[in-house]
DNA sequence: CATGGTATTATGTATGTACATATTATTAAG
DNA sequence: CTTAATAATATGTACATACATAATACCATG
């Protein structure tokens, strides 16, 4: 039995996910080592390194120093969402893009949205809201605030023509963020911009970015109705 | 002036991040080719290439052949959730996790709930209804149909003792999924097994999973009411 | 019998080299 | 002037080799 050897590390990758697949290599299984994997392929160890590191990468593997290559044991699927403009991600629909600053900023809102924990001084921040529509219709309400103290440039905009979304993605650089999706009860403010009723679910993300220790911005975003954020496994 | 060389390439990639945030390079820009980044820092052209692969992977580089390596104009963030058994999920948190079968599966959700379109025979799909507790206080209702003509075993499964999610993901590989996240207003049905208001907002993920070209279960998740996916950018 | 040092092992990474490939720029043919 | 052939270029990948590192196994010393 001559086995035709297979030297790219693609290849090698997709006949490793097929013998997971098929069940050659159970779940928890350790798999064998690279060295013996890249003379049965025939191929460098470097290559074969390259394609488990991939896999493992992925969640698929799970590699260590001295133990080896185990098939993960609850295979950890990730759903990646790629977080974009909101501008672009209405464009890539082939929808036209609308943007309206609502002002001024309500009261309301002002007071349920804490800001985070180390900021200290309030004159620090400044509040905005805005509406992106898509197609002339809502799309999803923009609800943020600035740590100004951090982007001073920020006080000089008025984000008439364009969204903080728009302009902070292009001016201000950030280390890392956290984000969480929920779903709430749309609140009287916010139905009427999106032209449903109160009480009607809607869809919400939460984000924070930050530079270095500092917090930029926190922006929370109110989708309309029939929202749906859809990824591949 | 001697730099002091950097010849690992996390090390690269961290350099490099300082750049596009410090706005040495900027968005849109060219980067100096490989050559000239390897000996800037010191190290192999191969070494450059890992940093800078890795980077564009995560979206922060584009990069092309003969073209060279640009700093992404809309850099897109990937938010990554880690999918995994709802059992895991409770228990991470600390929880304990209880599992109960609703049945008989209603008529009504088998009326509202459509399969997928290349399952032609009717015959082979079984429905199961579950509810997932963390604490002994509803945290997800499960609502599952299985294509029977991939997975015949399940047949013989009364899925009593543990959950379809629990048993698929154990014993059923797959080759790739469709996962999107949504809110609705909870239907009666759930919301008496959640134990909330119906028209109270929930959070919802449905997914379903394929082996090759084959589908081979479908499954709605409606979660708690206050439920929160959260991740890092 | 505990403990600390040492050998072993599998993966992790760096390097020089060679060739592949996608894309652009240039040149030659009509 | 258009078009096809060709050269040039930056990234992409493969390989042999060497050494680094983490984790375990083993052994020696008290």
């Amino acid at each position: 039995m001559t086995r035709k050897s297979i030297n790219n590390w693609v290849g090698i990758q997709t006949e490793v996910l097929e013998r997971i697949h098929n069940r050659t290599w159970k779940p928890g299984e350790t798999i064998p080592k690279e060295i013996e994997l890249a003379n049965e392929f025939g191929c460098s160890r470097v290559t074969v390194n390259r394609a488990l590191r991939t896999l493992a990468d992925r969640g698929i593997l799970e590699r260590k120093r001295k133990i080896g290559t185990r098939v993960a044991l609850y295979p950890i699927s990730n759903a990646i969402f790629k977080i974009s403009l909101i501008r672009k991600e209405i464009e890539n629909q082939g929808n036209t893009y609308n943007y309206k600053l609502i002002k001024p900023y309500p009261t309301i809102s002002k007071h349920q949205r804490g800001v985070h924990p180390n900021i200290t001084e309030n004159s620090h921040v400044i509040f905005i809201k805005a509406l992106h529509e898509s197609n002339r219709k809502p799309f999803v309400v923009e609800d943020r605030w600035i740590n100004t103290a951090v982007v001073p440039s920020a006080i000089h905009q008025t984000f008439e023509q364009f969204s903080p979304n728009e302009w902070l993605l292009e001016n201000v650089p950030y280390t890392h963020g956290e984000i969480s999706f929920s779903a709430i009860n749309c609140p009287i403010e916010n139905s009427s911009l999106l032209n449903i009723d109160s009480r009607d679910a809607v869809f919400q993300i939460e984000r924070t970015t930050f530079d270095k220790e500092q917090v930029i911005t926190n922006v929370l975003l109110t989708y309309h109705k029939d929202y749906r954020l859809q990824s591949t496994l």
